[in-house]
DNA sequence: GCCGTTTTCGGCCCGACTGTTTTCAGTCG
């Protein structure tokens, strides 16, 4: 079982639990069980394995009690106590708590009185005016009830990570007009480069926050206001995201900034730490009493504490403290290392520009080389080439890097891997390649073990260089494939092939614990658009995103080299 | 339920906004 859905567990179990309105710090304890489980970067199933029950307890937030229910699910499939209070509730009851505006309270006083156990039940019962007999029920509460339900039922699930930084970007930029912002920054998962955003955050600095407030309050892409007061506002915008406004005086940017970006985890723990010192951290600095004793920056903020500045991607309980406080952390990958994009389509298959034009744009964002990867027959859909077509592509690719200067090509091709784990090319003329991409892109339903034996198998093939979009999942639209990814990375060690970070805000895997995984393992990783048209090269910066947050170096990245070495690289097991 | 360089018991981050209140509970981040 995945580490994802030991988490999942322990997260209903703390819902369960609050809505039985048991001991707020064991539900507590059972939701930082979860957060910590989620983004673990080691597969919990080998930790037992190896470890036992001992091995569990030494993972942070996990004690006795939840160590055994993991060994329990380990052991039978399934953990009795979380079936027993999923037996307490209808099926589908957590759903109601996730509405937003709707907590355990409301959410246990509808059950009780309505025996209402669905978004829709209640949906009817706020319809029907039934709701405002029971106390604490005004007309406001129960519109803003149905509103949550609107909400729930019009958002698919979480903002792609180029969206949500676009809309980012247009608020900063009007908020910015305003005189009275002295500073802005887009806070929360945004600044963290999460995957996926669930509502944007916004810092500002400000003398005047009921003129920044009123501005905000009326940009035009706001649809409505979820809530509006001196220092903090919420508006929904017109495609759907909630965005947050939080002002606070310059002083206080420091903390601010750090408490706005989260983790939450994260912060809690700043806070446990000024709280073992006999300090306070709120959004408003660091108090020793009543005492304002810092918080103008983040970099004094984490100094106080005998930290070394943490980057905001590593704000996620995976061993940043401890790292930092040894001064120990990682000089993590800049978007300005990068030498080179590995991934690319252009007009050959199902590219919307011509190589020389991909080209000329690689090389204006500063490039050294590029790899034009077109697809193989296999990928149908695509126009995928065969083999008389690549050897043609080679030589357009060759002729193309004669023509133009200043940037180096390399004649690649994206290579499927075919169910039996063969590639859909000869080796005969993989080896005419420059740089040989392998990639599932069919028959994505197959069952685990049959998949990862696939890819396997494919990985052994002494021409391929890179494994690319690892999980070939579509964030919001397609799941992973059932893919044994510690299996994988293990062969790939093996067999030096190198693992993509795809680039692309809808792809974006290897994910970030995954990233962290294979560095341990002394895996190199290519972080690659996957571009399939000029534009899309400027993706990049999401794949480095990822990679930070994965803890990656430059030097766990391959084309943060100069093309010489990289090619060294590339054949030595040629 | 977790945790411990003051503790194996007694703590557990901190604050804003709303609605229905008349001093606070619920929800959120």
């Amino acid at each position: 079982m995945e580490n994802n859905e030991f988490a999942k567990i322990f997260w209903d179990i703390a819902d369960f639990l609050e809505l039985k309105q048991d001991n707020i710090f064991k539900i507590r304890a059972y939701r930082k069980a979860a957060q910590v489980l989620g983004s673990l970067d080691q597969d919990l199933e080998d930790i037992y394995r190896s470890g036992g029950i001992k091995g569990l307890e030494e993972i942070p937030g996990i004690g006795q009690h939840i160590a055994e229910k993991i060994e329990e699910q380990i052991k039978t499939g399934h953990v009795s106590a979380y079936q027993k209070l999923a037996k307490e509730f209808p099926k589908g009851f957590l759903e109601i708590i996730n509405i937003p505006g709707l907590g355990p309270k409301t959410a246990l006083l509808l059950h009780k009185k309505f025996k209402a156990d669905t978004p829709a039940k209640i949906e009817k019962l706020a319809k029907s005016g039934q709701l405002e007999k029971l106390p604490g029920m005004g007309a406001k509460k129960i519109a803003n009830i149905l509103r949550g339900i609107n909400l729930k039922k019009a958002s698919h699930g979480r903002f792609l990570l180029d969206d949500a930084t676009a809309h980012a970007e247009l608020i900063v930029d009007e908020l910015k007009t305003l005189p009275a912002v002295k500073r802005i920054l887009p806070c929360g998962s945004l600044r963290r480069g999460q995957e996926t955003i669930g509502d944007i955050d916004i810092l500002v600095i400000s003398n005047d926050p009921g003129k920044v407030m009123n501005k905000f309050a009326t940009l035009p892409a706001v649809q409505n206001i979820l809530a509006k007061g001196e220092t903090k506002s919420s508006v929904i915008l017109r495609n759907g995201m909630q965005a947050d406004l939080r002002v606070v005086p310059e002083r206080s940017f420091g903390t601010a900034a750090h408490y706005f970006t989260g983790s939450k985890q994260h912060n809690i723990t700043i806070r446990q730490l000024a709280q073992k010192k006999g300090w306070k951290v709120s959004e408003y600095g660091i108090f020793k009493g009543n005492k304002y004793i810092g918080g103008k920056s983040e970099e004094e903020v984490f100094a106080k504490f005998g930290l070394q500045y943490i980057p905001p991607e590593l704000r996620e309980m995976r061993g940043e403290f401890e790292a930092a406080a040894k001064h120990e952390l990682p000089v993590l990958v800049e978007l300005s290392d990068i030498k080179g994009d590995l991934h690319m389509h252009t007009t050959a298959t199902d590219g919307h520009n011509t190589i020389e034009e991909m080209a000329l744009a690689a090389k204006k964002l500063g490039y050294e080389y590029i790899a034009i990867t077109d697809h193989t027959i296999s990928t149908r859909v695509a126009g995928g080439l065969n083999a008389k077509e690549t050897l043609d592509n080679i030589n357009k690719i060759k002729a193309a890097a004669k023509k133009i200067a200043g940037i180096k090509l390399l004649a690649g091709a994206e290579v499927d891997i075919l169910p039996d784990g063969q590639l859909d090319l000869p080796d005969e003329i993989l080896k005419l390649l420059d740089i040989v991409l392998v990639a599932v892109h069919s028959n994505f339903k197959m069952p685990r073990d049959k998949m990862t034996a696939r890819v396997i198998k494919a990985l052994s093939n002494k021409y391929a260089c890179i494994l690319t979009h690892p999980t070939g999942r579509l964030i919001n639209e397609r799941e992973p494939y059932a893919i044994d990814l510690e299996a994988i990375l293990q062969a790939a060690k093996e067999n030096n092939i190198i693992i993509e970070i795809n680039a692309h805000p809808k792809r974006l895997d290897l994910t970030d614990v995954y990233c962290l995984r294979a560095k341990k393992l002394g895996i190199k990783l290519a972080i690659n658009t996957d571009a399939h048209s000029v534009d899309q090269l400027g993706l990049m910066k999401y794949g480095v995103l990822t990679a930070r947050r994965g803890w990656l170096e430059k030097k766990d990245v391959v084309n943060t080299l100069p093309l010489d070495k990289l090619l060294k690289l590339l054949y030595a097991k040629r």
